[in-house]
DNA sequence: ACTTATGTGTTATGAGATAACATCACATCG
DNA sequence: CGATGTGATGTTATCTCATAACACATAAGT
């Protein structure tokens, strides 16, 4: 998901510490839910957090070892379906890439609806949520901007 | 894209002579703009339309030729691109699919944008496009009932 | 007719995702 | 403590989805 444009995008560029405190967070809510935040699950959000921008699966896979090793797929894609049954992470079908949640704790539910601006030139990707996520919808629509994509949780 | 549910939906099963015409009236809107619905093209138009509801691009593949010769990925994938490109067809990408566009002429641009309520249960889908697509969102996020995907072209 | 654009046919391969099965960790209960 | 059930992981193999690359054909424009 290289960026290649002179143009900017605010990107949220985290430092080790923030990653690591995003974790913890995550880690947090996990236990409060009962759940287990275990070590490929935790390793593929660090990654996302990290990277900030949307990654390809065979890029997690890639970078999944500590010592430059790759993981096997289904190490990877089982943690991912993890992280979205959780709100943690979202899948963007479009462009067939996973990004961390931007706001896991936005609503009660964490499978909450999301948004994501995708910028054509770059790839850049902003996500929104909510009444906004609506709004911005529209908005992008009625520009032709760019490729929104939205999708709610199962049922 | 096979039903298995007990509930309904309001599927548009075509005869052959509506499918026929409506593949007359997008060649036509084709000429008008200079464009050319070839051979490939116009097939996978057509099996898209008596379809009735989103196709894998494999089954595509499969039922092209007239005696169940399958055709060759290629084939397939070009004709789709050409029918999205013409605002004929929708890719919906979260199922990886496509499906014939209910309304080609809607508004005035062929790229419109689309949304399309996916039953979670069995798959069968509803286009609709503009602002009722956003009300739509709207109201599918609410009740959670369903996927919703909304994509607008490129600029 | 010549030339350029665009479309097609074909082979091969790349990228994305999952099925199936063995094994392991851990909580719970007898 | 040990048995048992549940959920997670590791591993192999395979499946589905999509495109690159190149040769050939068929318009459309001059």
């Amino acid at each position: 998901m290289g960026h290649a444009c002179d143009h900017d995008h605010d990107t949220a560029a985290l430092d080790a510490a923030s990653v690591h405190q995003r974790v913890t967070e995550a880690e947090a809510r996990c236990q409060a839910d009962g759940e287990r935040l275990t070590a490929p699950r935790r390793r593929v959000l660090e990654l996302l957090i990290e990277a900030g921008e949307p990654m390809k699966a065979y890029d997690l896979i890639a970078r999944f070892g500590e010592d430059g090793q790759a993981a096997k797929p289904p190490t990877v894609y089982r943690a991912l379906e993890f992280l979205e049954r959780r709100g943690l992470a979202h899948r963007i079908a479009s462009i067939s890439a996973y990004v961390a949640c931007a706001e896991p704790e936005a609503d009660g539910d964490p499978l909450h609806a999301a948004a994501f601006l995708i910028c054509d030139c770059c790839g850049a990707t902003q996500e929104v949520t909510g009444e906004q996520a609506v709004s911005l919808t529209r908005a992008a629509t009625a520009a032709g901007s760019g490729r929104v994509l939205r999708s709610a949780g199962d049922h």
